[in-house]
DNA sequence: TTATGATTAGTCAATATTGACTAGTCAGGA
DNA sequence: TCCTGACTAGTCAATATTGACTAATCATAA
């Protein structure tokens, strides 16, 4: 339901259309959660059946029709529930790059070395973006803080594994 | 592709029956990635259709005869190429829990804390197992060590969190 | 003005994923 | 022997997800 509560957390801040929400998503939140247009559009669809949130058509100018979202009460409900549930509930992140990794003996050594340093420049340069990011305020530094502890984290381990395999 | 490449690995070390591996996977690769039978089944069968393995009946005793699966040359080759990229690749991993905690300015300071609390103490419950787990040989110990690290990235920051939000 | 490419808003068919189910087998006790 | 509950192996309908597409509008530049 993690998806849900995002849908609803942003409705909740305004009223949006699919597209910007989507777009949104897409392009700002993809460190959090990847969530295509199409989705967002069946979840919104859903929501809409199940009553947490409501769509009317607005017409801007000349522009076509747009679906506009807005959160109903019971929606409203939904979303404190799950956000409790949310920050309670410690879900572990899936390492999909650990599936290799439990592999990496097949490769000759030194074939697995270059690909490794090659993960590593990678590393390096997300956590130099992840750090390049300007200061936001509130949540939301949370989450650029958590990404920087995160690479770092995983950076010192591969190199750990680098510095094992080598010797 | 991480799926099948993790389905092309295992067959690898031997031929198995499709519910041997899907059990395999739930119980012992939980950590890693999230495959439930059915989903093990639908690949398999792609992964036949492709060439990449090929399926066979087999019965033992009076038990219902079984699909075994065993990997193709061409098999092999994808294996080989997928396990390249999974190693080069650097694919950070989401972290659905960050969703809630961008909207932890709605609730009240000492509701989140609380939750957040309830959080760390299941953080350090994952911990202790992940560290309790006993040495295994060659590349499984990485994955383990992996987890533990993440683990205690994790709850550093949760507990810098915690701080910052208490004070 | 009109051609070109980018952006907007959404759709659709194809693919992927899973919860809940079936139908057989086995192990152990009454 | 027969019953019960657990295990084995896989199936199926329902649900979720996405790549690729459409069709309109807008920006701009020749």
């Amino acid at each position: 339901m993690e998806r849900e509560l995002l849908l609803l957390g942003l409705l909740r801040q305004m009223d949006m259309h699919g597209y910007r929400l989507a777009e949104f998503i897409e392009r700002d939140l993809a460190t959090c959660t990847d969530l295509k247009k199409p989705t967002a559009y069946f979840l919104l669809d859903k929501m809409v059946k199940q009553g947490w949130i409501t769509q009317h058509q607005a017409q801007e100018g000349n522009r076509p029709p747009r679906r506009v979202y807005r959160i109903t009460p019971e929606g409203e409900e939904q979303f404190q529930q799950l956000l409790r549930e949310n920050l309670t509930n410690h879900t572990p992140a899936k390492f999909i790059g650990d599936i290799g990794l439990s592999f990496v003996d097949v490769l000759a050594r030194d074939e697995a070395l270059t690909l490794l340093h090659q993960r590593r420049i990678a590393l390096e340069a997300d956590l130099a973006a992840a750090r390049a990011v300007p200061k936001h305020d509130g949540a939301w530094q949370l989450l650029i803080e958590h990404r920087v502890v995160h690479l770092e984290a995983e950076l010192r381990w591969l190199h750990e594994v680098l510095g094992r395999l080598a010797g």
